[in-house]
DNA sequence: TGTTTACTTCATTTTGAATTGAACAACCCG
DNA sequence: CGGGTTGTTCAATTCAAAATGAAGTAAACA
């Protein structure tokens, strides 16, 4: 439905889902849980299409299949195709393969324990990595007179605590996060 | 070097800092250093010129004015009119009078601990609430027969204990990184 | 007061990433 | 085989965020 009667009321979802001929609770709560995912996955950096995928296979009981995710979400099949290749290579969703079934059908992979690890490894300690030898290399060809010099020295100075201290927390983090199933 | 011999030298940087007449050694720290907070800015979705203002700021020894560092990057004085406030409103950035200067100069801020902080409770601790909130809510609109609610009530579930186990972590990284300075 | 310099604001333009869609494979079944 | 279904690829398009630039404000100074 969507702006009914006049005055146009504000939908409170992004509206991502198609109704279909579903019953509007599934079609509301589908739209809620795509919302969620979308939300969470604007702050990583990972296009709405893909996290409205997961959300819709998220919110099935049961598995969905291409054409389902196609049809649910109003998205071409270029899209769900690039997005479920994502969603399977990050191990986000994984394949049951339908017993006889031609179609292969999806259902969301629920051990994201894979999926955060590898978040922190390439995302956050490569780059703090990378980060540290690049303030190396900074600090040696800082120009100037030996008291500019100094001045920006202590600058990377500073910089380099920050990115150690980031560096310490990453063990800590995979500690905590490995606690508890 | 790269790609020596005849043709165009691929540059090593991206190349954000104008020359002018300014030696080469100074010219090349400056273009590293923009590109270092660049490349950091880029993963925190921070635009590409707010963060070569704060490199070219923080890469020269003394305060630099609106003009210099319109001169210095490739920059509209409407970018870096808007660069300058959101630096400065985050507190990268500080204004120091320059005595009896009308022109006012910045220097950055190395006291990043307030960026930080900023940072992790806007950003994270914000969200991560906003999501326990939203999560509670899917959990009483599961629509579908009891074994289907039961299913997605078990992945609602998964989701809720990663949401626990990131809010468990953000007093420890406050703590690490309040340590030392 | 009028002019210049220093900066801000915001409507328009640019740019780069996300999305589409049409052409192309791969498989199945008659 | 031939026609249908299922999915992939990639050039073209769309869209939103970022950057521009022109018009506007404010202070300085003559």
């Amino acid at each position: 439905m969507a702006r009914t009667t006049s005055t146009a009321e504000q939908p409170v979802t992004t509206g991502l889902v198609v109704a279909g001929d579903r019953p509007s609770d599934v079609v509301a709560f589908e739209n809620q849980m795509v919302d969620f995912f979308v939300a969470a996955a604007t702050l990583l950096g990972v296009p709405k299409s893909v996290a409205a995928i997961y959300g819709i296979v998220f919110a099935s009981p049961t598995p969905l299949s291409f054409g389902d995710i196609e049809q649910r979400l109003n998205l071409s099949k270029g899209s769900v195709s690039q997005g479920l290749r994502v969603l399977r290579e990050v191990g986000a969703l994984k394949e049951v393969s339908g017993e006889s079934d031609r179609t292969a059908l999806f259902e969301p992979d629920l051990q994201m324990r894979k999926l955060v690890q590898r978040f922190i490894e390439q995302r956050l300690e490569k780059q703090l990595t990378a980060g540290r030898g690049r303030l190396e290399a900074l600090d040696r060809s800082v120009p100037g007179s030996a008291s500019e010099a100094a001045i920006v020295k202590h600058r990377l100075k500073s910089l380099a605590d920050w990115n150690n201290k980031a560096r310490a927390l990453l063990p800590v983090v995979r500690t905590i996060l490995k606690l508890g199933a």
